[in-house]
DNA sequence: TATTGTTATACTCTATAACTATA
DNA sequence: TATAGTTATAGAGTATAACAATA
């Protein structure tokens, strides 16, 4: 091993942290701004779109929300109409959370500018350059999940 | 244009905000424990190590930090004995910012720490993709700044 | 009048713990 | 007793605005 210098400028995830809060601060501007959403309320929608009914915990586990974080969103959510809620037969604890025709609207308003302002960030990526840094960002996520433990 | 259907899960705002929020709790777990150190803090004191005297203003640069955020660390970092103030000669509403012997010995302690936890996390990665992860990020960050003004 | 830095305030995100209702 | 979900609370990051001191 060649133990390098430490400078923040190429500490890896110094340089992660700050990309991500420039993203995360555009993305939000756009959800709040147009559609008062916040980006826990928007993925619930996204993940709901995806999968028509599906319990809070589901929903966490594809969102990478915890309970609270998810439990919160679907209050904002359901309180706005965009969500609604059924019984689930499975397990009466639990519940399924559905969009409602006006959250199904609004998924389709929202969904394309989504996309149009990922096309923004990087649209000097190419395709192959998308693919990688996808795949890149999942590895150190993994790493980073299984290590915590540790 | 291919213009795909959104999914969150390869959705790349997603993907970054995810894997960040997992390296920062990784790293964040590794300094409060141990130094009791935020993640403000612990920029902070990196740079000084780097610069040995700086403005606020200018800390603020080379973190990313707000000078809200640069002026709560330092006053923490004050308090507690690892970070010193002189007057700056150049313009008297501002003052320059330097490590005691005391910070630059807790520098000492966390740096090999810190780039340690870097290698476990990129332990899969090789060197080109170290480098090619740190140029991607770069790029998004640059776009997503730039994109915010319009 | 503009700028550096501090303080007050608030909003978001995240996490811990206590609670309820079901299993 | 264990689990699903809610609520209370707090810590941390980030942002706006008002302010003091200096340029």
């Amino acid at each position: 091993m060649n133990p390098r210098r430490l400078t923040l400028d190429r500490f890896l995830p110094y340089r992660l942290s700050v990309a991500s809060n420039a993203v995360s601060t555009r993305i939000s501007n756009a959800y709040r701004k147009r559609f008062g959403l916040r980006i826990s309320e928007w993925r619930l929608i996204t993940i709901l779109a995806e999968s028509d009914r599906i319990t809070p915990a589901n929903l966490g586990e594809k969102t990478r929300m915890d309970k609270i974080a998810v439990s919160r969103a679907a209050s904002a959510l359901i309180e706005r109409g965009l969500v609604s809620t059924d019984d689930n037969p499975a397990d009466g604890r639990s519940h399924l959370l559905f969009l409602t025709p006006e959250g199904r609207a609004l998924y389709g308003e929202i969904a394309p500018i989504a996309l149009a302002t990922e096309g923004e960030l990087f649209a000097t990526f190419s395709a192959e350059e998308r693919v990688l840094l996808d795949m890149l960002l999942r590895r150190v996520e993994t790493s980073a999940l299984n290590g915590a433990k540790a």
